[in-house]
RNA sequence: GCACCCUUCGUCUAGUGGUCCAGGACGCCGGCCUUUCACGCCGGAAACACGGGUUCGAGUCCCGUAGGGUGUACCA
């Protein structure tokens, strides 16, 4: 593989579900792979045994899959690699870069909690740093620190956050390895990405001063460090950071709620990167025009009025068959009865008219309800009024005219129903709603003349059969 | 506390010293279309956080203030 490879990695711990903001870093890692014909790779940061669960390395993968952000290779456990770690700990000690510390958590906490009280700052200067091997006590329990510069600047060059710098002075000498030989996440992200070859680290910007201490990681190693984006995060819709209590929802919750893969990688794309004026795109443009030269400094609120607007476009885009296929899927994934052959056959010879009406698949399945259910009709309240008075006696002399009809399509029932309004000396709108809730059971649905087509005419006489029977 | 980052309409953003009395999109308001609701179309209200500089000229550069965010773990 040519040197100057692009390879970057979705590096996720699994602690949880995937929530929209791993899966942003997720897609902007993808898009800038592909943008550079690269590698995509996926690395679980598993190392932490306490909260790592397979559930949760199970729920990263349905929903990077489902997202549609397929990753090169197999996915890495970063616990199955801590032998690498431990011997690149013990390299470090014996170049003189690293050093055992004997400090007990109880000698720096109590150094921490004193310091902080005195308004001094809280680093804690390791007295064994440069301390005598002899004078190491025997079989007590050490750490391996990074015997990190006092003094200079550590630059990082942040292809989104610019030429960023912090004193040496202001770093500590961080842990490499655990008392119990277990490498901390600063090792081994290190150690990782240089052994996966990862030339571009796209992370969130709250890792922004963990490259600082990474930087000394390489340098001590002596390895080149990979290119360093920090993208900003998501905030909730008031600003504050994006947690499970501001509605940080798992990717499956968007599923869930009826978005499209395409749509979300759309919006997501556009929270925080720009191509111009364009907001409504395909992934394929976006990998096209994908550059960190592009994305944005300041930290974006998560909008669902936009989400769903995208989302609705997305689906007017969307084939019919597609559509229907999708909300097969979407009905089986609610564990809710499967859609029959003629059902589907209706769907998709409605849905030109169907999906202009939904923003989401919930809304799609609620728009299809007169397709999907199962007939007689008990009307929503607010419909019901349409088949009070006179409008069954009305619909009843309709129903002769159309048990009469020659030929039944959408437009020349339209003209028979529009020949019967003049005849009756009604506007069309009088006639028009009790056809619909007497054929739907709401006020709302595709142009009733496609409705009466779609249902046929066995099944549209058998409905208006239902409201003259109905008390 | 200290360090670092951020700050254009309510929200996402365009804007890289003059073409910006700041453009687009969502949302909102009004209208058109119309058998309902959508879709679509037309129009409207709505922003350069504040204060100093630099410059002939600043949304764009510099400094400060305010506000927000992140980090400061033997968590990742």
């Amino acid at each position: 593989m040519p040197a100057d490879t692009v390879i970057t990695r979705f590096a996720p711990s699994p602690t949880g579900f995937l929530h929209i903001g791993g899966a942003r870093t997720a897609l902007f890692n993808w898009l800038f792979a592909r943008h550079n014909k690269g590698e995509f790779l996926l690395r679980i940061e598993d190392t932490d045994r306490a909260r790592s669960t397979p559930e949760a390395t199970e729920a990263i993968f349905a929903g990077l899959k489902w997202l549609g952000l397929d990753w090169d290779g197999e996915a890495v456990s970063q616990f199955s690699r801590i032998a690498r770690h431990g011997e690149v700990a013990a390299e470090m000690l014996a170049r003189g870069t690293a050093y055992k510390c004997f400090a007990t958590r109880d000698e720096i906490d109590a150094f921490r909690t004193e310091a902080r009280a005195e308004g001094r700052p809280p680093l804690f200067l390791s007295p064994w740093r440069d301390a005598d091997p002899s004078t190491h006590p025997q079989g007590a329990e050490f750490t391996i620190r990074l015997k990190a510069p006092r003094e200079g600047k550590v630059v990082v060059e942040d292809k989104v956050q610019g030429r960023v710098e912090w004193d040496a002075s202001s770093l500590d000498d961080l842990i490499l390895l655990r008392s119990d030989a277990t490498p901390t996440y600063m090792l081994a992200v290190v150690v990782d990405d240089h052994d996966m070859a990862v030339s571009h680290v796209i992370r969130g910007d709250d890792h922004l001063t963990n490259a600082a201490r990474q930087i000394l990681i390489y340098r001590a190693m002596g390895w080149q460090a990979p290119v360093f984006a920090h993208i900003p995060l998501i905030h909730g819709p008031d600003g504050a950071k994006l947690s499970k209590r501001h509605g940080a929802l798992g990717i499956e919750a968007y599923r869930d709620l009826g978005y499209l893969p395409a749509a979300l990688r759309n919006y997501l794309a556009r929270l925080g990167w720009s191509h111009g004026d364009d907001e409504f795109f395909t992934s394929a443009q976006a990998i096209e025009w994908f550059g960190l030269e592009q994305v944005g400094k300041s930290a974006a609120r998560f909008d669902f009025a936009k989400l769903e607007n995208l989302n609705g476009r997305h689906i007017r885009a969307t084939p019919d068959g597609d559509l229907v296929t999708a909300l097969d899927e979407f009905i089986a994934a609610q564990h809710k009865p499967p859609l029959d052959a003629a059902r589907k056959a209706m769907l998709t010879q409605a849905m030109p008219g169907l999906k202009d009406r939904a923003k989401t698949l919930v809304e799609l399945i609620d728009i299809s309800h007169y397709i999907i259910s199962e007939r007689p009709f008990h009307p929503e309240e607010k419909a019901a009024k349409h088949l009070a008075g006179d409008a069954p006696a009305t619909l009843a002399r309709l129903t002769v005219r159309l048990q009469n009809a020659r030929r039944w399509t959408a437009g020349s029932l339209e003209e028979s129903v529009r020949a019967f309004a003049e005849e009756e000396q009604i506007k069309l709108g009088r006639i028009a709603q009790p056809l619909r809730v007497a054929l739907t059971g709401r006020t709302v649905s595709p142009g009733v003349f496609e409705v009466m087509e779609t249902l046929g005419r066995d099944e549209t006489l058998a409905r208006l059969g239902d409201v003259a029977a109905a008390p």
